[in-house]
DNA sequence: AAAAACTGTCATGTC
DNA sequence: AGGACATGACAGTTT
């Protein structure tokens, strides 16, 4: 058998012959010395199992640690997937090809909708996003910012933005005609409500897309509100879960994704204060995407007709406060981080 | 209930 | 001058 796709990407033999491969007798042989006392593999490790780093009675799903590295390493092989996808489908059943990366059955769909995983935390850099951003600007958009938000929020341009309309939740919807013409349609809503809309924006391929959080309930917030100023309650008592199918054809994909919502952190600190003065002041843009657009992008809102001047001045301070809050994260991290190598060298010397 | 850990905000300084 | 960034300090929130 020879390989004829050559692709250094897969470990695939490119230039090997039938000749070079284990037969059974090979395969065989070396199960009998690695079982034997003396084997080469023991000597190796010096007949020490409690240092033997080889630990092969746990299984494969056991074992995985999600980590932002091979979290980085299940996005290449997304990648790769989607790649190779078509050639997949064609030779595996619809519900073995079920897999964490190219889930797209309707089953699959709604359980990513209703887990509080999201694609973009395990891809954060994939274009997942259903926003139902429509362009009307003259003007090309682009948004520079970082996906570094504590909400966990894709950069988004900051203009033009239509986020729609669900009226039920409350939200406002402002339309403003910039100097330059350009139309801005923008929602200036809390944070915490954008971030549900938007995540559960995710499979809006099926679903109308003027209501990007139709057949969603969100708590409204307003000063009243018990949340104001406050997270969200642990997500599963706040939403009925208990219709994600678990036992189908998807439960392993359902414990995968289990498994690494109770691996990853919650989001935790004090809801930011800025979403509900951008609300409440009926900013055209949200704080998070005050912060994050850019200064160019920035001007072009502060240039925005019909802008107060305390609104300006509000904007101004909500790009302060969501920049240093970003500032303040990598500063901790840093901090950490030189704590974590002195305390290393204190331990080698 | 108390403590630790985490996070947002403010003030201040520097570039 | 204004903006971005870094950092210490404080306080609210979560575990």
């Amino acid at each position: 058998m020879k390989a004829t796709t050559p692709d250094q990407h897969h470990h695939t033999p490119t230039d090997g012959s039938d000749s070079d491969l284990p037969t059974d007798e090979d395969l065989e042989e070396l199960l009998k010395e690695v079982d034997h006392e003396e084997s080469e593999l023991n000597r190796v490790f010096e007949n020490k199992p409690s240092e033997n780093p080889v630990i092969n009675n746990v299984s494969l799903a056991e074992a995985t640690v999600y980590t932002q590295a091979n979290l980085t390493e299940m996005q290449e092989l997304h990648d790769m997937c989607n790649q190779v996808n078509i050639t997949a489908s064609s030779v595996v059943s619809a519900s073995e090809s079920a897999t964490l990366f190219n889930v797209t059955d309707e089953v699959t769909r709604e359980m990513w909708q209703e887990s509080d995983l999201h694609p973009s935390d395990l891809f954060p850099q994939s274009d997942y996003m259903a926003v139902t951003a429509q362009n009307n600007t003259p003007e090309a958009i682009t948004s520079n910012g970082t996906f570094e938000h504590a909400y966990g929020l894709p950069p988004i341009s900051p203009l033009s933005l239509d986020f729609a309309s669900s009226s039920s939740t409350g939200r406002q919807q402002q339309t403003q005609t910039s100097p330059a013409s350009a139309t801005v349609t923008a929602v200036a809503t809390q944070g915490i409500l954008e971030y549900e809309g938007q995540r559960n924006s995710f499979s809006d391929s099926t679903t109308d897309s003027s209501s990007p959080c139709s057949g969603m309930s969100s708590p409204s917030y307003d000063h009243e509100s018990r949340f104001y100023g406050k997270l969200l309650p642990h997500r599963e008592n706040f939403f009925d879960r208990s219709s994600i199918p678990s036992s189908r054809n998807n439960g392993a994909v359902a414990t995968k994704i289990n498994r690494v919502m109770s691996s990853g952190q919650r989001k935790r600190g004090r809801q930011s204060k800025d979403e509900q003065l951008a609300s409440e002041h009926s900013l055209p843009v949200t704080a998070h995407q005050i912060s994050e657009m850019s200064l160019s992008d920035l001007q072009n809102v502060l240039k925005m007709d019909g802008l107060s001047e305390y609104q300006k001045q509000l904007i101004r301070k909500i790009r302060r406060r969501g920049k240093n809050k970003v500032a303040a994260r990598t500063c901790r991290q840093r901090r950490t981080d030189r704590h974590d190598k002195q305390t290393n060298m204190n331990h080698y010397i």
